[in-house]
DNA sequence: ATCTTTAATCTTGTTAACAATCTTGTCAAC
DNA sequence: GTTGACAAGATTGTTAACAAGATTAAAGAT
């Protein structure tokens, strides 16, 4: 499912979506570098396009230019991670009632394949696919939703809660139980709106509050700086 | 108020900005050409500079750039004008809920003064500042519900609402009445957020009821193109 | 006279070299 | 032995020239 950056981009369309979904994925941490010369040679690509790759991944806020410095997957704050979640727990819930009044029996359908995927990918122990199915399977609840701008927004949020989660999140917890999307499903192919939403905003809740924000957010070269000296 | 790209964005954040405020206050109308020659001399920077302000603004919809034919001001389908808006309409009610239970008495004393103004300029028929004051007057209020993520997107979504208004709105109507927004603050200065939060769905209910959504969306270049020839 | 084709001009896209900044490693001084 | 300065290397930022594509104008054909 491509993130759909503006058609313009044409060209490196596909790069910033292989970046994207490594960090969604987590195989990019929280502060990795990002080096346009690794990324070159990665791509096979000139500078200049890995430069607007960056730049497009900045604004999206998923990655942190750091001038003269280069380029690094965000590392959000504490307030961020809460500001993010806050803001999915505003947007997602009256999406998901939305798409409970427009889903067809197709789209139930793809839903209930995308949990079963997620559930089997727990079970073998496959985080990283776990995690993106995850992903997907808010990013298509608000697909269904009919609203374009709200999709991009969403997409944009989820990205940057995977980043959240690989921060603040238990190590042993995945960020979405299975039961939950299943019950959303549920809601859904019985139409019934109200309990779809009340659903999602607990669902949301969930993931929040097994964040933990209060953990100091540190990742390798702030390991460095802390170890270094008092 | 900056649109607060990232920080890192420094050095060109002020040629985003003050483009982004052009098209707020529709001194660049939907579909304007904004050629990188004209904008390099206008700012008096390189064209690499330029690229990335491009880019930056495309990023967030509001220029669309167009393969080897250059950069344009976002021209809004009417499918995306309903979408802003049905966004907006998710959105920003539930976030002036949540402005109502924290604002200080100096936010409201704020407020007031910036209706004030608005109201000013709408005497004076000053339609472009009252459409600016009128952004200005939406972007605090969701600045006051303390989500600096809601607030990125809010802020998007009045710039493009400023282009879709351009397109699609009535040439004698101003996007916001006055009157309503006074209403917003009483609410507010009360502190009734059901009020208030009832009262912004209307509010951008009507808005969007005025905008004519079925007539035929054409800015200059096609205007010149229609009257060309045929 | 209109339409098509073709050449000239202009704008954008790309590449490569250069400049500036930061990082890293080394050496000297305390 | 540790700290500081200094220099070498590497990475990012900028500039300028070049290439490619699009628009415009003119010329020719129907």
């Amino acid at each position: 499912m491509p993130v759909m950056v503006n058609p313009d981009d044409g060209q490196e369309e596909y790069i910033v979506e292989r970046i994207y979904e490594a960090v969604i994925d987590q195989r990019l941490a929280p502060g990795a570098k990002l080096s346009e010369a690794s990324l070159c040679t990665a791509f096979g690509v000139g500078r200049m396009r890995i430069r607007r790759t960056l730049l497009i991944l900045a604004s999206r806020e998923v990655v942190e230019l750091q001038p003269n410095r280069g380029a690094y997957v965000a590392q959000p704050t504490a307030e961020q991670a809460r500001a993010v979640f806050e803001a999915r727990l505003l947007v997602e819930p009256p999406l998901i009632r939305m798409a409970a009044t427009r889903a067809k029996r197709a789209d139930i359908t793809a839903l209930k394949k995308n949990v079963k995927q997620e559930l089997a990918a727990h079970k073998e122990g496959n985080r990283r696919e776990a995690i993106r199915l995850s992903g997907l399977f808010h990013a298509a609840l608000a697909q269904l939703a009919g609203n374009e701008v709200m999709l991009r927004i969403v997409k944009d949020l989820i990205a940057r809660s995977s980043l959240i989660i690989g921060m603040y999140g238990d190590a042993g917890f995945s960020n979405c139980r299975d039961d939950e999307h299943s019950a959303l499903v549920a809601a859904l192919s019985v139409g019934d709106c109200n309990m779809a939403e009340k659903l999602m905003r607990e669902h949301l809740s969930h993931i929040k509050d097994h964040l933990q924000l209060d953990r100091n957010p540190m990742a390798q070269q702030d390991l460095l700086l802390l170890f270094g000296k008092k």
